[in-house]
RNA sequence: UGGGAUGUCGCCAAGCGGUAAGGCACGGGACUUUGACUCCCGCAUGCGUAGGUUCGAAUCCUGCCAUCCCAGCCA
């Protein structure tokens, strides 16, 4: 893992003298399980579980569940899944900010002992009303003057459930006139007759995230606890909950700025609305930036490390553009990806001088450049599919591929000279012919002459008809944050284009070859669909597209 | 008009007073039984801006400008 501006504070911690000196680097990934994780969680997966390895240390994974409102079991497993999946491992050291409801319970009489936090009965809206604005200082509450031994009376009895909801609340007593407006008396803990996923109707008053936080982090024994950017000026609350409750250890919060793509969006509320609205079939769709959607896109998760390594680190609002993703994935599925054939938009090509009733077994390599990963066969015969596009009758300049008096390879078979097509009585053009050159077996010319283009095809013998769905960017403006148009004006309307006869060779459904990645020769990475594809309709994921160079109206 | 941050190539990002790394994208070329991959070459007299300090400034100082975050009993 390269440096960062968060690595040199670490140094300077653990250095002689420093306040970590001796101590075992210690981070924690605190996902709140209300959603599913994103890209952008990768990133912070990676920082975290990424520094712990380089500095020889460790990383906690910590459900932050002080909210029962909206957290549900369904998202723990899911997260655990996908940190998982993204090749991080946590040990033994899975917990829940509601393994310490009892602690900070504890923390929390100790500070209205101290004096330090009262019992307050204003309602929400007079909170609001008093709490001043950006610019005007806050009113102090009546209630901040409460005795000690009334605000525990009080306290004890909220946790009793004797209070309504919003009736009370327990607030810290800072500074009502701070300039910043995370110290202006917050709220610490409020009163939620709710059913929690793990500690059930144990609790009806639940504490906030400024106060439950640092308190878990403590606990834990965390020393750097890293997060995004917003949290900059939640800091010196951070810092003031540690330094006056009695923890155990003293946390240091580092915030960096947090991912951003174009063409997405990464906030699990806009995305939950894609769910919920029916524009993606899921979480996991596809085309969503979720993990699992990734996962199932045929994203790996060597790929999505690397990307979150070469984005780096900092503090800068950015917009990585989604080109460097795909770059990243493309550089992966290059190494590791078998190769195979497929016809997306099938033509036939007759090869009218080639025996009709004749079949050749061709060996093609799985792995052009890695010949230890071995070859295997292709049916090949007088007919067999190709690319609609890889036919011209009108070619273009330094068109490569089959137009009227052109020499083509088809890849591992024979060479072919094109001689035209045939057409319905419409006109419509259902089939390409051609002779071949016998001499040429294996795509080789016996007098050695240079063939400039090569095209994949697939044997009309053994072909299976497959399902493949083309994906692209999900929403049609690179910033949909920052736009002013409705978000359902943004969304792509051409996110998704299904073929329904797409045809493959009958490998790539070989039972050795289940659910491996696999690269469609001049066409992009695919992936079997994990979720409809069957052995009666297979059904393909166009993962990403190999890069495209060729430029027909060029020159 | 408050507080907290950030501004280095189209996009990320090094740089920490000694004269602008790297990656992506882009352009050109070589190679090629994938127009892929790989390999070469090119790509900031300039570091938000205006001054100042210095032999020397992206780095230090001052002013200004721009952008982002904060007024949940969310995290």
């Amino acid at each position: 893992m390269p440096s960062n501006f968060i690595h040199d504070f670490i140094d300077e911690d653990i250095a002689e003298g420093g306040q970590y000196e001796g101590r075992t680097v210690h981070t924690r990934f605190p996902p709140e399980p209300n959603g599913y994780l994103h890209i952008g969680h990768a990133k912070a997966i990676y920082i975290d579980f990424g520094t712990a390895a380089k500095y020889n240390g460790i990383c906690n994974l910590r459900m932050d569940d002080t909210n029962p409102a909206r957290e549900e079991v369904e998202y723990v497993e899911a997260i655990k899944e996908d940190v998982n999946w993204l090749g991080y491992d946590w040990g033994d050291r899975f917990f829940y900010a509601s393994d310490y409801f009892e602690d900070m319970y504890q923390f929390a009489v100790e500070l209205i002992e101290k004096g330090l936090a009262f019992v307050c009965e204003l309602t929400p809206e007079e909170i609001r009303e008093t709490r001043g604005t950006l610019t005007e200082p806050g009113k102090n509450s009546p209630y901040r003057d409460r005795p000690i031994e009334e605000n525990l009376d009080l306290f004890k009895r909220m946790r009793a459930g004797e209070f309504e909801d919003g009736k009370m609340t327990l607030r810290a007593k800072i500074d009502m006139s701070s300039g910043n407006i995370n110290m202006r008396d917050p709220v610490i803990y409020r009163i939620a007759h709710e059913h929690h996923h793990r500690t059930g109707d144990d609790w009806c008053i639940y504490p906030m995230y400024d106060f439950a936080h640092p308190l878990e982090d403590a606990l834990e024994g965390i020393t750097h606890s890293l997060c995004s950017l917003e949290f900059e000026d939640h800091r010196p609350l951070y810092d003031w909950f540690i330094e006056n409750c009695s923890v155990p250890y003293t946390p240091r919060q580092i915030e960096f700025a947090r991912l951003n793509i174009d063409y997405t969006v990464m906030s699990k509320r806009k995305l939950r609305v894609l769910v919920e609205e029916n524009i993606v079939s899921g979480w996991d769709d596809p085309r969503m930036p979720t993990i699992s959607g990734l996962r199932r896109r045929g994203y790996t998760p060597q790929a999505i490390r690397n990307f979150c390594e070469r984005i780096g680190i900092s503090k800068v609002d950015s917009l990585v553009s989604y080109d460097f993703l795909e770059f990243c994935l493309r550089e992966d599925l290059n190494e590791h990806a078998l190769r195979g054939s497929a016809v997306l938009d099938p033509i036939k090509l007759i090869i009218t001088n080639y025996p009709n009733e004749q079949k050749e077994s061709m060996t093609v390599q799985n792995f052009p450049y890695k010949p230890e990963l071995g070859s295997h066969e292709m049916t090949f015969s007088k007919e067999v599919w190709i690319e609609r596009n890889d036919y011209a009758v009108d070619p273009p300049k330094k068109y490569h591929r089959l137009y009227k008096g052109n020499e083509v390879r088809l890849r591992g078979a024979y060479i072919v000279k094109c001689t035209g097509h045939i057409e319905d009585d419409d006109g419509n053009i259902i089939a390409v012919t051609a002779e071949y050159d016998p001499e040429s077996r294996g795509g080789k010319a016996a007098d050695g002459r240079k063939i400039r283009g090569t095209i994949h095809w697939v044997g009309t013998e053994d072909a299976v008809d497959a399902e493949v769905r083309v994906y692209d960017k999900l929403f049609s403006v690179p910033d949909p944050d920052d736009s002013d148009l409705d978000y359902h004006e943004l969304i792509n309307p051409n996110s998704l284009e299904v073929i329904e006869n797409a045809k493959l060779e009958p490998w790539l459904l070989s039972k050795e070859n289940q659910g491996n990645a696999f690269q469609f020769i001049r066409q992009g990475y695919f992936i079997e669909d994990s979720e409809d594809s069957t052995k009666e309709k297979p059904v393909f994921n166009r993962t990403v597209s190999l890069r495209e160079t060729y430029k027909p109206n060029k020159k």
